[in-house]
DNA sequence: TTTATAATTTAGGCGCGCCTAACTCTTGCT
DNA sequence: AGCAAGAGTTAGGCGCGCCTAAATTATAAA
């Protein structure tokens, strides 16, 4: 078991080298808050350790066996992120800051809870990809329920898969409107530009601005 | 700025002196899976800051300062737990755990938004009490939103405030039979002997177990 | 009341991650 | 090429919370 400064360490020499450089000591120190002779001290345990490479004065770069953890670290990280964003309506530098401390207490178990009921976001609010869990045999849910109502074609029907959007109160608006999950809806006209869609929803045409649609995720009506 | 640990020791005492007694050493010591001469020493520390009262040989109990924190601790911790559970599925033991870690995370600000979010909950699915929040100026919303659809009259109509159920996939399923927040429901038969009732929703009149009545809480329509 | 046993505390020590100060390497400018 | 200036590293040290072993105190049975 790696202690939860190790994982913070990982983390964070993962998003540095996510362009592919290495990370530079002073950009870790400085992430973490902490005096850059601290953070040569820590690479080179973590080097032993055999999770990161360092070369002296050049950078560091993470080990495969670094790198998984690392990676399963910013996914729960980003999946934090996206629920605190989505479903508790905290904007995202708090949330980022939750997210930090929160990552280190998250279950694998309760990872996947989350992610199942945020149905498998592949983003999280800053726009970053959120790694694939290993241990996902089948992703066919995400990729089932990528599609937004705004993307589906005139005269396409679909069902709502859940909803996505960045307010908790939009999101309430959206699901008083009638867009609850399950709801079959018809797109009968797109209106040009980013404009308004026109949708049935159980008989009843409803007007939506695209920013709706865009938080309706839907499934192939079944 | 009180450290991870100190909170966990707090909220620890907290609980062990619910019943009245004072926190015998070796019951801490057991609940932190740590040696008794540790505690003890962290017992002089706390003292010393005065957080605790620690009579030797005797047991300690929490002073006025010490039992503030220890309140906030445990009502985060009790939060989370009614979270886990309620909408994330994790059943109570691994909640349990999940909630000791989580609770050093928890801003005030996310506290705040989860509870709301669960609409105030007032215990913890073990049942013990969710002290309250020391900033709430107003509880209004609580009270306003206890009323469950079970228990409106026949006859009576209601707004749909928000849902509760340990299950997230019966929450799933209401929400699909169109019992949105703000959907208003009139009762329209209640059976006897705590059979189902039937309401008109939208024109559309649904027979539901009381179960799911139980899950609906209410606000007077407006 | 005596005494064995359990609970608690004291003493000494450890690993972890952090810090400051001083040193070394790299880089970019002249 | 030569040389600051800044990035990075080594050395020495600190506080925190933990541990074991040994000593002390409380408690309950004989």
């Amino acid at each position: 078991m790696v202690s939860e400064i190790t994982e913070q360490y990982l983390r964070i020499i993962y998003n540095l080298t996510e362009t592919g450089k290495a990370a530079k000591t002073t950009d870790i120190a400085s992430e973490l808050g902490v005096a850059p002779a601290s953070v040569t001290q820590m690479l080179h345990k973590l080097a032993k350790q055999g999770y990161v490479k360092h070369e002296p004065y050049r950078g560091t770069v993470l080990s495969h066996r670094g790198r998984r953890i690392a990676k399963g670290m910013a996914r729960k990280h980003r999946l934090l992120e996206r629920f605190l964003s989505d479903m508790v309506g905290i904007e995202t530098k708090a949330g980022h800051d939750q997210a930090c401390k929160m990552e280190h207490a998250l279950s694998t178990e309760a990872e996947e809870a989350l992610c199942k009921m945020l149905n498998h976001p592949s983003t999280c609010p800053h726009g970053k990809q959120i790694p694939k869990c290993e241990r996902d045999v089948t992703c066919e849910e995400c990729a089932r329920s990528a599609l937004k109502l705004s993307d589906v074609e005139e005269g396409g029907t679909a069902t709502v898969s859940h909803l996505v959007s960045a307010s908790k109160d939009e999101l309430c608006r959206i699901l008083a409107m009638g867009f609850v999950p399950g709801a079959k809806v018809t797109v009968e006209k797109r209106m040009p530009l980013g404009g308004p869609i026109i949708v049935n929803l159980n008989g009843t045409r409803i007007a939506i601005a695209r920013t709706i649609g865009n938080a309706l995720r839907m499934v192939e009506a079944s």
